[in-house]
DNA sequence: CAAATTTATTTGTATTGACAACTTTACCAA
DNA sequence: TTGGTAAAGTTGTCAATACAAATAAATTTG
């Protein structure tokens, strides 16, 4: 099972193993798992090698703690999906409301001028463009930079019908280590106004946000223009940031 | 200086040491800290603890530890304050801008009803609002609602002046572990337009949030009703949870 | 003097052991 | 049956010890 030759550290292979146990399902949400002392027995491992493995798992949120009484497997947490529009299609789709997205610009390198908050000016970034519709009306525009060499090929991938975090994820092995968003009222110009079905001059929920790679200041910067007369924009906050 | 007889474990105290000894600037932004034997040694205490201690500050985003060379003092991230206006109100007053925020309504215990999306509704609950003005102009008021039993005997606390997410951790011992915030346009009505000194039937941005204790689905709720054509309201997004 | 090697230092992982603090279960008396 | 107490179980804190892995400093060699 667990092997001490192998160049991963035994507590990090015991939190995979817990990890993928509540995954399949032998560890249900809500269930208690097995005790401290019954882990260090049943791998043949010290109690503080348990512990900083259930402390990752604790830490990533699958896992809670109560003195004297066990540790218990938490509810899944939805992730947030910073590349767009975090909680709020999912809660849609949890409601049986259909949510289509759509490639406006195709993805291409382009150089970036005149855009002061764009953290690409001056230089070529990868852009595209995409707007949703909620039960068929326009709800979301969204335009989307990304930087040039993080995600180098990427107009050579089918954008449609796959979210930019997966693919992040997956092809690029990138994940946002952080970042900053800004929220502010703006007014919707003719192309806009357009675009989301409302009067030219209406008020539109205009988030700007900058996302964090380790290496990278900001690998990617995307604008949404949101019509809020037709949902709620909703996101999760932290999650295990704060504990 | 540390004292095993106080109710608060060793490495709790010793974080709080090293922590002060940070902000008072004794160990500077970039700065290498003393040893974990070394600091065992000075301090009569096993590595183990000193290592707790240090992972807590390591994890609260204050140090870092490079294998082999030593634990060093991360130059000071601002600290999203999730009770209000994130970091808007810090960037400001660096621009030099005058921020005064004061209070409308003194905090006090009231039934909450007829609110649907207050997590207190049918409940009693703490609640007081202010109002926050930018070089003079009213740009932000707030409504919060607090957990009754968590923030037991809040309202003979003196709320001017003071941070509520201090008040929090340093009262209640209390951190938000994770939450939920919508945003969206709403209208001003009279008195709303009357405080933010804006027309009626003007667009405001209406931001909810809701804050999640570890024990508490909801410990505050909160709404702010923001001016963006005064200010963008902006916020950190995740630092440390997506590591 | 520069490069290579060795030594010292420091963090990372892991162990056994002990006691404190809290929760849960079992048992007994009214 | 209910309430109180004791025992058992579990996590929380803390320790001493040991070795591995990486980095930095010192020493040696060309």
């Amino acid at each position: 099972m667990l092997n001490p030759n192998a160049p991963i550290p035994l507590y990090r292979q015991l939190a995979d193993l817990i990890s993928a146990r509540i995954r399949s399902g032998e560890y249900a949400p809500g269930s208690r798992i097995p005790s401290e002392h019954q882990l260090a027995a049943a791998h043949g491992l010290g109690r503080p090698t348990i512990r900083q493995a259930l402390d990752m798992l604790i830490r990533k949120g699958l896992l809670t703690r109560r003195r004297g009484s066990g540790t218990y497997v938490l509810e899944p947490q939805q992730e947030v999906d910073l590349f767009s529009l975090d909680g709020t299609s999912a809660s849609f789709r949890k409601k049986g409301l259909a949510v289509e997205t759509r490639l406006l610009t195709p993805i291409h390198l382009l150089r970036v001028s005149g855009a002061a908050e764009n953290p690409f000016d001056g230089q070529q970034a990868y852009f595209f463009s995409r707007l949703t519709r909620l039960a068929g009306t326009p709800v979301l525009l969204e335009g989307l930079y990304l930087h040039a060499q993080l995600f180098d090929g990427i107009q050579h991938l089918d954008l449609e019908g796959r979210s930019l975090s997966a693919i992040a994820e997956e092809k690029y092995y990138l994940r946002p280590s952080g970042g900053k968003q800004s929220f502010r009222i703006a007014i919707a110009d003719a192309d806009k106004a357009t675009l989301l079905a409302v009067s030219p001059g209406s008020p539109l929920l205009a988030v700007q946000r900058w996302l964090t790679f380790s290496q990278t200041p900001c690998g990617v910067f995307s604008e949404l223009w949101c019509r809020t007369d037709q949902f709620v924009f909703t996101q999760t906050i932290g999650g295990t940031g704060y504990a």
